[in-house]
DNA sequence: GATGAATGAGGATTCATTCAT
DNA sequence: GATGAATGAATCCTCATTCAT
């Protein structure tokens, strides 16, 4: 007899699952052309040959499902940072724990964004998304800013250039965080961190 | 009359930099290995059998020579900071500014070392050097902000963490002015970078 | 109470017909190779994993059952041929109709016949089934043209040349059939067929 | 020193045509689908790898090509055969034996035409330039036909219907020429074939 | 019996590397 | 030195076949 209908979908959604997981952690590390099907597999514990009936696409369509997580969580997490209670720079404080918080538990998502963002191998649409999520912080981080400012809290000076700055911190961060060297052992913490912005 | 020998020689080293010079152009955009050596030898103008004459190893070799270039320029940077006149923070401002003239006069170069320090695929001996050069930095980075500490030009706060956010900014922003997006046309001034620290 | 063995029998042979007729379809369009056993599956309506209990040998086994079955057709109509009644050129024109009629019923059949007869990854004893089939076609209408030369009805020229010419106009108007082009839409009937054997 | 250009020039359309003729071979025998490129590469004496420098279409394009060929050949003796002197009877006696002759000399080149035709695996654009073939002939034949008639050295039947069956035989024929069975060893003279045309 | 999840062998394709010219 | 023809290793991908449910 064979399986029932809803036993088979809920076997292919957490196999899918599995793999963008497992893949996440393949392509933190070796990036789109590097990773090899069969690894992504392997780490999935799965044959390829089932990699592809999950992923027709192959590699590229895992990678996309990837880039996409990321971007739900930060869109998440941008729309979170504008629904918290007090001031602007109490929101700047929340999101930047929050980012912090992310990058110790899923340091991965954030090299694949950069691997999205700066790779030309990576299909246009991929890095769209990409991009756009970038944007989305940027729109959010800015936002708070220019609040800041009018509060008083934040420091006078180009809100763009400080969103940049401030957000160009929190990636090369992640970068540090993926990739411990000398010094990195000891990650900022939010308030070091928002000195930059502050008053 | 046959060229000497060493006039034979100074050409080959010329020709050799032009095809480095273009690889970091190619390596950039594509990453090591979506760069194929006939991109590399095209961008060079010369025929991919040539390339292999210069480079025996292949377009590793010529990856490595990339990150070299980049490693002996963050070094010299770095030791002649140290040799400034001024305060601390002086030579902080001055080696800010030269790094951040350097992504925009070759913005490749970052890229590239990125990559290095975040593709398992590269050597772990050019991984290496790229993580000597981040290492050189930090250590002249930390000395001058432990050096401003006791001046009292600098922030009170752990050297080490001030260094990493610093360098961690640098590094973002280096990012972004290579894939400008919707707000990244303007890259902030070394003043507005230096104000994390800034006592 | 169950179902008696002979009656599980019965239903299971029926549905075995129904797959190498759904087979016999998808085979005349793709040949052997292209044609997958999921694409038969789907054509007779079952999974590809039941094909597999109904014809363990996958689909070299479905197609040999394709060729058998046009083989014991082909066979039928030259032992129905010898037995009619009439001259031996009325009987050549009876298996004449029989066969434009039978390639409007089935056409599919001949060239599946066609694959078999001229297609090397054919297995050996399938090609000599289908050869086999053109042999005996071949004998009944050679011994038709000598038997018909002896009363005079049929043009005096090499038995075997004339059942080949025969032969190979019945089989190209087969592709014709199957393949229209801008000037197969009418056939031509079985008395200008006959002519190219007629006194 | 490199080869001149010239010199490269003919070298790759040597090897071309040297790898379209071991493809023909192998096509006829094997059919698109199963014949794998390095079957085309070994009959051609050169490795796999070089065959995509030639043709980066894979053995599609190779097919292609071969089919091209052929229909160049077709074009060309249906020109031929209008500008042949003499009566339409003799211009379809000299076509018809130009074609029993092409027969014998490759008779690669009908069965694959025959594959492109018969088979959907095959390249819509490649089938119809099979067709378009087909159709050459036919509209050459079918004018002789009428021109015949006129003359009163064809039979009186529908032009289209008397084309086909020419044709048809003539396919079939060179089906029966490659491959010889029982009673194929000896092929009907273009007298034996043209009776079904003659008043 | 019936299904479709799972595996892996086989064939397609790319590209680093060598080498004749 | 300089070129690009030639090779084959490595990877991608499909699909025949098995088997748990």
């Amino acid at each position: 007899m064979p399986r029932t209908e809803e036993a088979n979908q809920r076997i292919r959604e957490e196999r899918k699952e599995q793999v963008i997981w497992a893949a996440a952690q393949v392509f933190a590390r070796k990036g789109l052309s590097d990773t090899r099907i069969v690894d992504i597999a392997a780490a999935a514990g799965i044959s390829h040959g089932l990699a592809y009936r999950y992923f027709p696409g192959g590699k590229e369509e895992v990678f996309a499902e990837v880039v996409k997580r990321a971007m739900d969580g930060a869109t998440r997490l941008a729309q979170a940072a504008l629904e918290q209670s007090g001031t602007p720079f109490q929101k700047l404080r929340w999101i930047t724990e929050e980012i912090l918080l992310g990058h110790r538990r899923k340091p991965e998502y954030s090299l694949v964004v950069l691997h999205a963002l700066t790779n030309e191998a990576v299909a246009a649409e991929v890095r769209e998304m990409a991009l756009h999520q970038s944007n989305v912080m940027m729109d959010v981080v800015c936002r708070l800013i220019r609040e800041g400012q009018s509060t008083g809290e934040v420091v006078s000076a180009d809100p763009e250039q400080l969103a940049l700055l401030y957000l160009s911190c929190i990636q090369g961060l992640s970068v540090a965080a993926n990739f411990p060297g000398d010094y990195t052992s000891s990650q900022p913490n939010a308030d070091l961190l928002l000195r930059m912005l502050k008053q």
